[in-house]
DNA sequence: GCTTGACCCTGTAGCGACTCAAAGGTTTTA
DNA sequence: TAAAACCTTTGAGTCGCTACAGGGTCAAGC
């Protein structure tokens, strides 16, 4: 099959499967004659692993090592159960912070009844104070952005 | 002061400082006779604004919002409550699809009781299952990022 | 046979919010 | 006086794509 169709059918789409295959998530396709990416079946249940991975908010640099560790079945496989582990333990935490986050935002919405002048904006005011210290986690985004990206294509 | 001092001050480093003057969020600094930014008081309130934004996770286009309405007093600040509303919801909206996030993860790290073989893990044929469909959020990052940037600097 | 439109290719630039490094100038300290 | 510590600008790198420019290929309809 051609690159549109294995989009279609991994409900990707053709840019970010050239971008995959650049980045060595999915090996090169064979090329028709009029140098088309032609694709298997094997590179649609690898794409739609490398999705379901993704879904999952893993990096590709985490997708990696899994793939590496399909490709040599005879290893163990507590790696795996490792970079589960960490990547579960990053969502909890961050759940955590934006826990935090949502009670900092509430206290300050709570701030300003609305109607009010800019000049006596309770909200303005409550950033400008010197309180508000984020506990530093790691490895983990903030709010916005990133399943925007996700969603129109697939 | 220099502008390590107000990093220093501001719990931020230099440059983002120079960052945020680029990007027209804190205004440009008088220079010495050598050049060097010459920062006041001023520059040190509004840096820590914007810090603690973004300590709340705001972007950059909200908190460019945020100052218009701090440099006009007389406006009502209905749009500040819209805004910081609209974040909240970002929030929440994140935490619930990163609790299902980690119910997913769960279930798949159940998948997999330590010491076999890659061929046998159930972590990575679970990953291989054509299941685990996103629901659509928008404007809300994954898991990975952007707070260790701030954790080592401040 | 020709045009139209849908597909494909490569290469490059853009997003957000920084971070880092190079290559140089200045100031402080020993 | 020399080294260390600071400052400057410029440009590139991060991540995971997305979008565009400028071209080639192919099938259908006239």
């Amino acid at each position: 099959m051609k690159i549109s169709e294995l989009a279609r059918l991994a409900r990707s789409n053709a840019e970010t499967i050239r971008y995959y295959e650049r980045e060595g998530l999915l090996s090169k396709a064979s090329r028709s004659e009029s140098n088309y990416r032609i694709y298997t079946a094997a590179h649609l249940e690898r794409l739609i692993f490398i999705k379901h991975c993704r879904n999952l908010d893993m990096t590709l640099g985490e997708i990696r090592t899994l793939l590496r560790f399909k490709a040599s079945p005879e290893e163990n496989c507590g790696e795996v159960n490792r970079l589960l582990d960490e990547h579960i333990e990053h969502v909890v935490r961050r759940i955590g912070e934006l826990q935090e986050l949502e009670r900092q935002l509430r206290d300050l919405r709570e701030c300003c009844p609305d109607g009010r002048q800019a000049a006596a904006c309770g909200i303005l005011e409550g950033l400008s104070q010197p309180s508000l210290e984020k506990t530093p986690g790691n490895h983990v985004p903030g709010v916005h952005a990133s399943f925007a990206n996700n969603i129109n294509k697939s």
